[in-house]
Parts: C-alpha cells; sequence; structure tokens
DNA sequence: TCTGGGGTCCTAGGACCC
DNA sequence: TCTGGGGTCCTAGGACCC
C-alpha cells in the first residue's frame, strides 16, 4: 500500500503560518516576477481566481475581494517543506519526495497496523509542528493514492484522509466520479484524445484495454492504465535519483534591448547554475544558452535561440562556465528584438570522477581551490558578496520583480518573526 | 502595461556500424 | 533481372509532472 501526503495550498499557508491575520481571507501567491498566480488559499478558489491566471487579468477581483496578494518566497516554502517531510518520516520510514508539497509513503513497513489511523496521526503531527494542513490519500498503487488524496481534498467529512475501499465496487464507484483529465499523467493533450475514444472517467480509463493505450498513446499510458485497476507499476523511489540536466533561467523585469543586459542576465544565470552544480558535488559536460522575445507580444518582432557547446573535461568552475556562456550568447544574440528571457542549461551531468583530457594544461587543483574559497566566504558572509563583476553590480531592468514578498521568516536572523 | 521556472520520460527518424 | 538484416547512438519534439 502506498500513501500520498501532499499540502493542501500549499504556498498559501506557508504564507499564513507567520501571518495569522491572513487566516480565513483569499490569499494568493504569484510566479516569480509577479506574473501569474500560482497558489490560492480555498477562499481565493471560491472566489475564482484560476491556477496560473496573470494577473493584470484578475486586478479587479483582487481589488473587490480584497486579496492579499504575496510574491513568491521560495527560501520559505523550501524550508517549511523540508519540516513537513521531516515530520512525516517520523511515522512513516520510507518516504519519497515527489515534489515541493508532495511525499509519497511506502506503507508496507508497516503491515499489520491500521494504516489509515497512523496517517491521521501523521496529519495531526504536521499541522501541529509546522502549522501546515495536509491531505493524505492511501491506496494500492501510486497513481490510486493520487486519487484518494483528490478525494479526501475534496470531501470535508472524511477529515484530511481518505483510504481507497478494497471492496470492487465501492471503488468503482469512486473511479466513475473522477474525471480522466484529473488522473495523475493525463494531462490537457491526452485527455482530449480519450473523451474521443469515449473515455470520460478514471473508471473508464481502467477498462480500456492494455494494448489499446499502448497502441493509441505509450507505455506510460499503458501503466497509468494498470496503475488505476490496482496493478503497482511505479515505486517509491526511497533514494533521490541524480539530477541530468539543470536550468537557471527568468523572464525579465522590463524588456532587454542591448547586449550589455542579456550579458549580465546570462552571466547571472551562469554562475548561479555553476555555484548549486558545486553544491551538489556534480559537473556538467554540455552547456547551453537560450534567448527569446515576449510570445504574447504579437506586435513585435518573435525571435528565439539556443545554442550548445561541449565543455571538455567536465567541469563546475564558474570562470570557465561563465566565459563559455557569453560567447555561446554573444553568437545568439541579435540587434532590434525586444527580449523578455534568457537562461542557461547545464547537462550531461557527472558525479565522480571524469574522463580526463590528454592535452589539458589547465590547472585545475587551482580552479578548485578558488571556487572553495570563494563559496566558503559566500556561504558565511552571504550570497553573492564574492561574485565575477559581469553578473551586474547595481539594479537593472532585466532583474525580477517582486512587489509583494514576505520575509524569510526561517532562514535569516535579520527577518525573524517578532512579537509585540 | 502586465503572461513562471524546473524537471523527467518516450518515440520517431536519421546517421552510422557490420 | 535480382540489392538484407540487425543493431546502436543521437537529437528533436511532444507529452507529462509540480
Amino acid at each position: 500500500m502506498y500513501a500520498l501526503a501532499d499540502c493542501n495550498n500549499f504556498y498559501a499557508s506557508c504564507e499564513r503560518v507567520f501571518d495569522p491575520s491572513l487566516e480565513r481571507r483569499p490569499v494568493i501567491v504569484l510566479s516569480n516576477n509577479d506574473g501569474c498566480v500560482v497558489a490560492r488559499s480555498q477562499e481565493a478558489k471560491s472566489i475564482g481566481i484560476a491556477m496560473g491566471e496573470p494577473v493584470f487579468k484578475c486586478r479587479d477581483r483582487i481589488r473587490r475581494h480584497r486579496i492579499v496578494v504575496r510574491s513568491s518566497n521560495y527560501t520559505l516554502y523550501h524550508d517549511l517543506s523540508q519540516r513537513v517531510v521531516q515530520s512525516l518520516s517520523h511515522f512513516v520510514p520510507d518516504i519519497e519526495i515527489y515534489s515541493i508539497d508532495e511525499v509519497f509513503m511506502d506503507l508496507d513497513p508497516l503491515a499489520g497496523r491500521d494504516l489509515e489511523m497512523v496517517c491521521r496521526q501523521a496529519r495531526t503531527a504536521v499541522g501541529r509542528w509546522t502549522g501546515i494542513p495536509i491531505s493524505v490519500g492511501i491506496g494500492p498503487t501510486r497513481t490510486l493514492a493520487k486519487i484518494a488524496n483528490r478525494i479526501a481534498k475534496r470531501d470535508p467529512e472524511l477529515d484530511g484522509v481518505c483510504r481507497l475501499p478494497d471492496e470492487k465496487a465501492a471503488r468503482e464507484d469512486m473511479l466513475a466520479a473522477i474525471d480522466v483529465q484529473d488522473v495523475w499523467g493525463v494531462g490537457r493533450r491526452w485527455a482530449s484524445r480519450l473523451r474521443e475514444l469515449g473515455v470520460h472517467t478514471a473508471l473508464d480509463l481502467s477498462r480500456m484495454p492494455t494494448t489499446e493505450l499502448r497502441r493509441c498513446f505509450n507505455v506510460v499510458a499503458m501503466r497509468t492504465g494498470l496503475e488505476l485497476r490496482g496493478e503497482s507499476c511505479l515505486d517509491v523511489q526511497d533514494v533521490a535519483l541524480p539530477r541530468k540536466t539543470m536550468v537557471r533561467s527568468r523572464s525579465f523585469g522590463t524588456m532587454v534591448t542591448e547586449w550589455s543586459e542579456m550579458a549580465e542576465a546570462i552571466a547571472t544565470h551562469a554562475i548561479r547554475a555553476a555555484e548549486k552544480l558545486r553544491l551538489e558535488g556534480a559537473r556538467a559536460a554540455q552547456l547551453s544558452v537560450f534567448m527569446s522575445t515576449n510570445r504574447f507580444r504579437e506586435d513585435l518582432p518573435q525571435y528565439h535561440r539556443s545554442g550548445s557547446e561541449a565543455m571538455m573535461p567536465a567541469t563546475s568552475t564558474t570562470p570557465v562556465i561563465l566565459k563559455q556562456a557569453l560567447a555561446i550568447g554573444r553568437g545568439l544574440w541579435k540587434d532590434g528584438y525586444h527580449y523578455k528571457k534568457a537562461g542557461v542549461m547545464l547537462s550531461d551531468i557527472t558525479f565522480g570522477h571524469d574522463q580526463g583530457m590528454l592535452f589539458d594544461v589547465r590547472d585545475h587543483e587551482r580552479d578548485h581551490r578558488l571556487m572553495e574559497a570563494m563559496d566558503q566566504v559566500n556561504l558565511r558572509m552571504g550570497a553573492g558578496t564574492v561574485r565575477p563583476a559581469v553578473g551586474g553590480l547595481r539594479k537593472r531592468g532585466w532583474m525580477m520583480a517582486q512587489r509583494c514578498r514576505s520575509p524569510r521568516y526561517t532562514t535569516r536572523w535579520d527577518e525573524l518573526p517578532r512579537t509585540r
């Protein structure tokens, strides 16, 4: 058996933990650059604010209903997420962190115990210890646990925990009430194709022949079908798999028309990416840079391009990555466009020892000492205390807009919550 | 005026090998 | 006259997730 613990309205709930005045009020959290709505409290959902809706389209409703608006504060959300995981692991040993607000739990080690009871205890504890409300779904496969979780959220009488019934008829009734689009693994495209085939609910999907799913879609869809029938195809990954790629990108606060600004943005992404790579003890052998105009501005000429080069040998040294990223970026750049976004992607990521180079003249030992010194200073004195100047030294238009970010209550001494 | 960021997996098709 | 069969690797694009 598996359980899925999912934080309710996670970012909105995080905002409430240290600001109880937000309780019972509609709250929304915005994406980077304060562009779209990425989280809504229950009250905001009831008003009809949609997930992913651009803020400028709901300004009226925000004013009319006095909705509280927050920029996203990932430092805070990430920290609270870790506390939720820590609390859960107190009750269930085998867990997989699936996303910032979801945890899968393998319940087999708890065989013989009342699984629903354990999950209820875990839910209460998370609420008390972290202030974050969660819902838990229990089922024989991960896909069914997801569905149970959805039901737990929807039906207040279940008090936040739903165990999928074992009896066939009862379970089928539940599956029949779930829209096929709401099944984990079925997105918009597949949902519309499935509807054309007469498949409208999770129950319909579970009854579709495996070979048909394989033929019309792919093995991923086939697994989903099997999982809905109770045949487990996806296990809890209790060890996080090593990453394969790393991306740093942002859309700009205001559009960029000068290479000097674009260069700062690319440099900043390259610097951050290299830093994170070192933090994880990894190196990358492939570097890509991309830039694009604003796809929503149909009145302006469009341009988007990416370029990529090998890095030999694989590296995490900032100056190496930086120099190459700027060279690629310069090659992509064309005057005359209004750029809205740029980014850097590192791939072919390795951990441990890499292939060396026969004619390598670079002093890697020196690189290593330099990076170590820089990282140590930044760790102790604050991020960005020592950094390459090409990333820019003053506030510029390309930098991200964040008009209403709450304090980083749990990770900064100078932003600790105070009592009056 | 204003529209996010970061991932994974699968498949088809082309290039290449013997 | 007649022109095979069995592979691997890479990439781009499409789908999905949060």
